[in-house]
DNA sequence: GATGCGTGGAC
DNA sequence: TGTCCAAGCAT
């Protein structure tokens, strides 16, 4: 007798039979009891214990984890989180920060569009709810298309808060999930391309009764169980029904999508001092890359430039100033997520001008001891290292 | 519907 | 030193 399911089960309307479908769940939430990662803080209630079924989880933790956590691993978000709420425990506390603190926390973490939206988003929320309701989880927004209406919040997202905080019955579909489901019905389609299956697939298994429960089961078989590399089938509880592990090879499963190709450039960076030590900065604009991040002013360079040339064109079109470009304080490669670029830093003297925000926010003096105030990408965090290791090595000879 | 978006973990 | 991808979303 098969007991697993084909990739066409579903389209043939095999897993609709409600056996099936209560056999996945029994077993899934089974395992879930003893297995499952009953350790994440926002998931717990007041009392550090499992919730039970009638009961709400506080919605502004889960909010900040869940955005936190889009294209973001559980073990590198945690510490970001409880940083987070040390900083700005309430709903409230957010939507009345400064951008550069909400920028600073999420220094890090990448993808930096999702503090702003969520910083923007907690105006809205506090705006609907209003201060005295905040802190209590019934007067908060409770079906999809409210949450999924507020930026930064997509179906996951939306999905992952109203099933985690309310224990409402709303399907996910995250990395885990995705992966979990393509294996069990060995589907060769790669998931992105498979979405409105898998999303149906999804609500299909959901158990309407536990949806809490049954999210986090399914997540946590994806990250602890069916991993990508290595899946430990000996110990999952839908061994038997799994398609990818009947086939004998589950790890060939999802199939990758198509391979993206990083295009590479050569960047020159000036780093301008004044007599006072003070360094030049710029914000970025807030549309765009790294938007509303600090950064050392530079740019691209061009063919038949050297690197001084370089960076004494970008800071003369992005800050309206001549330099004096002097000695190379750093050099290092960084990748993004669709290019990678090799950073050359100087250290440069301003001759003549006034900087100003041609082509970003803002500009500003800014002493070495006062840049753990603004918030970088990754990039320029190697630069400030090497400047102040620049100049603990000057200061020192000095004496 | 394809593409752009940061950083770090795992292999 | 590279490749792939992670609790995705917006455009």
């Amino acid at each position: 007798m098969a007991v697993g399911f084909s990739q066409n089960d579903l389209a043939n309307g095999v897993l609709e039979n409600p056996q099936k479908i209560d056999a996945l769940r029994s077993t899934l939430l089974q395992w879930f009891k003893s297995n499952g990662r009953h350790y994440i803080p926002w998931k717990l209630t007041k009392d550090g214990t499992l919730p039970n079924e009638n009961q709400y989880l506080a919605v502004y933790p889960i909010l900040v984890a869940e955005v936190m956590l889009q294209q973001t691993q559980l073990k590198v978000v945690l510490p970001y989180w409880e940083k987070w709420m040390l900083a700005l425990p309430t709903l409230v506390d957010l939507a009345k920060a400064e951008e550069d603190k909400v920028l600073l926390l999420w220094q890090g973490l990448g993808y930096y569009s999702r503090a702003r939206r969520l910083h923007v988003t907690s105006r809205i929320l506090l705006n609907l709810i209003g201060i005295p309701n905040s802190l209590n989880p019934a007067n908060w927004p409770k079906d999809l298309e409210s949450w999924m209406n507020l930026p930064g919040i997509g179906r996951n997202t939306a999905g992952s808060i109203i099933s985690s905080a309310f224990n409402l019955p709303s399907p996910l579909l995250d990395g885990n999930v995705k992966r979990v489901l393509t294996r069990l019905i060995g589907s060769t389609k790669t998931p992105n391309k498979d979405l409105a299956r898998l999303w149906k697939l999804s609500d299909l298994l959901l158990d309407k009764n536990l949806p809490r429960t049954f999210n986090q089961a399914l997540m946590d078989l994806g990250a602890t169980i069916c991993t990508k590399y290595n899946p430990i089938c000996t110990n999952c509880p839908w061994q038997n029904y799994c398609s990818a592990y009947n086939s004998g090879n589950p790890e060939n499963l999802p199939v990758k999508g198509q391979k993206l190709i990083l295009s590479k450039a050569v960047i020159g960076v000036g780093l301008i001092l004044n007599k006072n030590q003070d360094v030049l900065i710029d914000q970025r604009l807030d549309e765009g890359s790294m938007g509303g991040m600090w950064e050392f002013p530079g740019g691209k360079k061009e063919k038949d430039e050297s690197i001084e040339m370089t960076i004494a064109r970008e800071l003369r079109e992005e800050l309206g100033v001549e330099v004096k470009v002097g000695k190379k304080l750093i050099e290092f490669d960084h990748s993004y997520t669709h290019k990678k670029l090799h950073f050359i830093v100087h250290l440069c003297e301003l001759i003549s001008g006034k900087p100003k925000p041609l082509s970003s926010q803002e500009v500003r003096w800014v002493k070495l001891s006062d840049l753990q105030n603004y918030p970088f990408p990754k990039a320029n965090s190697y630069m400030i290292s090497a400047l102040k290791e620049y100049f603990l090595i000057s200061k020192t000879k000095m004496k």
